[in-house]
DNA sequence: TCCGGCACACTTGTATACAAGAATACATGA
DNA sequence: TCATGTATTCTTGTATACAAGTGTGCCGGA
């Protein structure tokens, strides 16, 4: 029913992000138009309009008639995304805790089971989904449905890193966090669920050094000497 | 010295942009491709991806082959943005206050004089920038300039109407929030500077509906009923 | 072996040509 | 007068051609 013919300017859009955000195509890596276009079955013209917008998302990088690359993982960003949304979730999460939206709390509930089933079967991505599901559910339930759209376009400088950071996590820490804010929320205190979430969203920013120093060639090169002879951090092989 | 060519997609995208922002393109009117590349004396591709980013940003409004309009003025997008600028403004607010960055300091009584030069002058435009000024200043006192950028793009859904606001607004009475503000700032009492800028910042909010009634045209046609017969807001002509 | 310079291949930036759907004006019939 | 069907015009969507820098690799010389 809903089935309208999208564009293949669209089309390019949805399917670039998408390989970006997963990683399929690497940070610092050519994003050639031509390539792209080949790939998609399409020519250049609407392959050019996905990867504009996306610049202007931060997500590619144009570099004048010396070739498109897919943006480097920049520390800044990620530091700013997750200000930004530490700030907006911590406020929804207290308007959040006086609210009682039947629909709403079955949502979140729903999601933890479908979080629970994920880890039983190692399955990151619908992990991944559930998560955003919860966070989402939690606006809805604070009346805030489309502040889940900022918050989410917010993540997106966050998503890469995330999703290395799942790789060596302990997706039952995340779990628990989020069982003790659903908890929190039904009893509403508003203030305890803001700790736990304040924890719980810093824990990417606590892998940050660690993946920087797995994948260097995935982060953007900072000006600042990377590290002053005598003065190395630890040495992690 | 830093004077580079602009692309011309660029030089289109900032100035349709503009236009957009300033009103001089009013709300729900054509932004053809054609018009728009004979304007700018550039062809079509470089206006379309302008087009496609602001698009992308929600200014304007592709209908599949029927003409692209500038976005009309949506309730819904001037709430979320105000929402979005409001509870992150408050938390950097609370974080300057602790603050005494002499440059930022000096950057905001500067900003204030400005103000009361642009209201002396009555060029509300100078009031415009040095009004951004100041809360950019705010950020930077609380050592997350970058942040600005963030809260300077949720204001985009408000500056139209916030330029329509000024039109009939005292603009006296934004200084002396500034300065009430700047001044809890400085006796680093971030609960006083919280509570004037919650008032500062919905100011805007309060003029919505008189807006909407001056000029319908320039919003977005809600799906209510507009005003039932026998129920009419009183009549403005 | 190293360095400088040059030519070439390759990439993006822009213009133009063409395709196809949408809105509109108009003729036609009741 | 009004409804309806149709042709036309206008708009965007996409493909392609061309222009103009960029980076690279090779060659020659020291």
């Amino acid at each position: 029913m809903s089935r309208i013919e999208l564009s293949a300017g669209e089309r390019a859009y949805r399917e670039i992000r998408r390989r970006i955000l997963s990683l399929e195509m690497a940070p610092n890596t050519p994003a050639s138009e031509v390539q792209l276009a080949d790939y998609l079955n399409m020519s250049r013209t609407p392959v050019r309009e996905a990867l504009t917008r996306l610049s202007s998302e931060g997500l590619v990088d144009f570099r004048a008639r010396a070739g498109t690359i897919v943006s480097p993982i920049r520390l800044e960003d990620v530091t700013i995304a997750q200000f930004v949304r530490e700030t907006i979730e911590l406020r929804i999460l207290r308007i959040a805790a006086q609210s009682s939206d039947k629909q709403a709390l079955f949502t979140i509930s729903q999601s933890i089971e479908e979080q629970k089933f994920a880890i039983s079967q190692s399955d990151m991505d619908q992990f991944f989904v559930a998560d955003d599901k919860m966070h989402r559910a939690l606006c809805e339930l604070a009346g805030r449905e489309a502040v889940w759209l900022v918050v989410s376009d917010a993540k997106k400088h966050m998503d890469r890193v995330r999703r290395m950071s799942l790789q060596y996590s302990d997706l039952s820490v995340l779990l628990e966090d989020h069982k003790q804010i659903a908890a929190a929320i039904r009893f509403g205190n508003g203030a305890a669920a803001c700790e736990v979430m304040t924890t719980h969203l810093r824990r990417v920013m606590l892998d940050l050094d660690r993946l920087a120093q797995r994948r260097p060639e995935y982060f953007e090169k900072t000006d600042k000497v990377e590290s002053l002879p005598g003065l190395q951090k630890e040495g992690q092989s």
